[in-house]
DNA sequence: GCCCCAGACGCAAAGGGTTCGCTTTAAGGT
DNA sequence: ACCTTAAAGCGAACCCTTTGCGTCTGGGGC
């Protein structure tokens, strides 16, 4: 059990500041656990401990950092807001720190918590997003269809197909869920 | 540079048959560089040489066994065609052997090449579907479109959300790629 | 406000995985 | 048949990882 005001809030806190400067400092492929542990000030048993693993704390810290941090933008209408949103999307996920914190989310998952925060993170700006739109009398499809339509394609290619992915692509994407009926030929 | 008939390949055989063995022996969390070596008949150090990470092996492996051994049924129609191979892919791809294989391609990827070969036999498996379909005279969508809104769900689903997956969920992502138009009310 | 106890951390040693320079072998070309 | 070169074998040093035990923090009960 997690402590809130304790000394184990206090060593978390510590060892996740320290990853984040290694990670910055020397690169994310030079961490290694005791390292992370002298600059945190803390032995490694005890992250060892813990967290059982560098990759379940990399996977911790890049959640962490996977968390949006504004709300979408207002821009009066759906397609504005929803395109707006895929697009910078798209351009924080498939950037090189993008990608690694991805990977690291999935990769030290051992229930799969972690990959389904990231997950949940953008169903909530979706949803937000999709609310607003109907507080205005907009028709508005369902979030299941969006993520299904707009970010699962979004996630598949920068996870498998690391090339030509562009602004364009989330906006084709978000014109093909908005559009009601055949209108790409 | 590998030679095909050489020594390297027969090192490369040899060490991949070790680690299927060893993986399906001992579980795959068991398996460490030298337990390979030992079993493969190589020293440790040719492994990391070579592969460079028990990481980057295990990826090597995963491909390999992604990679599709039948092709496609013929049913007579590309909507049945289509949902056929949907639905074993699904069940493939979901069961816990296919998730670790899914993972450990991602993970020891340090260039995306294997990534993008899995993405390339799920690609090619879909072409011969569209073009046998096509032979027929039927429309069919693009390769792309299928893989957006097909492959790029599911995959999502089983990295993001492990949860509710089943064939239901590939006949209604199959449906919507073949609907011309908003018959999905 | 004090005491008690479960849990977490520090410490240190043993074991095993990883790295690296050097040597040896084998495949392919001349 | 010889030469070139890339890859594998070998061994030692280094560092990461694991584990047991003692100590301490901090929350809950009295």
């Amino acid at each position: 059990m997690v402590r809130p005001g304790g000394r184990s809030a206090r060593v978390q806190a510590s060892v996740h500041a320290a990853v984040r400067e290694l990670a910055s400092e020397l690169g994310r492929d030079a961490l290694t656990v005791p390292l992370v542990a002298q600059r945190a000030g803390v032995t490694p048993s005890t992250i060892y401990r813990r967290w059982g693993d560098l990759q379940v704390l990399l996977s911790d810290v890049a959640v962490e950092r996977l968390r949006p941090d504004t709300t979408p933008g207002d821009h009066g209408a759906l397609p504005a807001d929803l395109t707006a949103w895929a697009e910078q999307f798209l351009d924080e996920m498939a950037s090189p720190a993008g990608r690694a914190y991805i990977r690291d989310a999935l990769l030290g998952d051992p229930d799969g918590g972690n990959a389904g925060q990231c997950s949940a993170y953008a169903a909530e700006q979706i949803d937000l997003v999709l609310t607003r739109a109907a507080g205005r009398g907009e028709r508005t499809p369902d979030v299941e269809t969006v993520i299904d339509q707009v970010v699962a394609p979004m996630m598949y290619r920068i996870l498998f197909r690391p090339d030509g992915l562009d602004a364009a692509y989330a906006q084709r994407l978000v014109a093909g869920v908005l559009a009601p009926a055949g209108d790409t030929p």
